[in-house]
DNA sequence: CTAACTTGTGGTTAATAGTGGGTAATAATC
DNA sequence: GATTATTACCCACTATTAACCACAAGTTAG
């Protein structure tokens, strides 16, 4: 078990106690390194990131790499680890999220998540359509620099 | 097994339950390495498009190369992604495909599915119908520039 | 021409997924 | 230290999905 792919959009719902449910096929798609726990954080939209423990640690080698010296490291740095948090899942699949990144997300109940090959996202449905009209537009120059990006390497 | 070349035009139904069976032809097309597995998503019309898992995995590959610090490439990457499901055929040839692309591409029973070379599309007949009379309309001009670009390569 | 196989379609049963709730353990508060 | 709130750990229910089995029409092979 283990392509450790995530594609897909589900819409759940955060239940009374506060519990989010993964996708099966998100928690299907985990190698056993991840241990049943995914990393969430603040997402650079208004949205919660989640990672598997796997790729998270990919992102603290990144981290590492930083200069402490240089102000905007630091700062990158910082925005990047003080919202993250490790969730182990329970025997039904779901995961409590933090009140905080919740709040962020401006998630209440009704959640739209996002698989992203690599890492997860988690909507509120509302802001997420706001999102789809505006910063989600690509115009031919976005599109042309992305090719450019993906060939030159 | 395997010239992975979708060519013809089939006119299937989606029965009670969900299912839609993929042509004998194309499902023999894939090579081993596919296993069973098609990935469907939203195509740019109003349809939607089906690749082997091969093909989906040059995607994916082409995916990972960008990165998510820019927000063009997340937005990219967000949007190939969303719609993006694998399905493992049954025993007799049939998938299930996710009601919000069925939503999404106006199907509700009839299909036509078209081979397209190295992919596969889903349409609404009617839908399908309207769009011959318009979009897929070629002008001269049209074809002068595909010559052009053909050449080039 | 007949038999074996393939193909598209239909249904039945068993497993899984998502959701909800109860109780014990743990942490926080006074 | 007692009380309250929060979190973790089970158990339960329902709808959906997956795994089988079946069959008729059409093809292919012998």
């Amino acid at each position: 078990m283990g392509t450790q792919t995530f594609t897909g959009e589900f819409r759940y719902s955060i239940d009374a106690k506060g519990r989010l449910n993964i996708p099966a096929k998100f928690r299907k798609a985990l190698p056993d390194t991840s241990e049943d726990t995914f990393v969430v954080t603040r997402g650079e939209e208004e949205n919660i990131v989640v990672y598997s423990l796997d790729k998270w640690r990919e992102k603290e080698q990144e981290l590492l790499m930083l200069s402490s010296k240089l102000r905007a490291h630091r700062a990158y740095k910082r925005q990047a680890t003080r919202f993250a948090t490790p969730l182990k899942f329970d025997s039904q699949g779901r995961v409590m999220i933090p009140t905080n990144l919740l709040q962020f997300a401006g998630i209440d109940k009704e959640v739209v998540i996002i698989g992203m090959i690599d890492e997860i996202e988690i909507w509120d449905p509302d802001i997420l359509g706001r999102y789809e009209e505006t910063e989600f537009q690509l115009d031919a120059e976005d599109i042309e620099a992305i090719d450019k990006y993906t060939r030159s390497s």
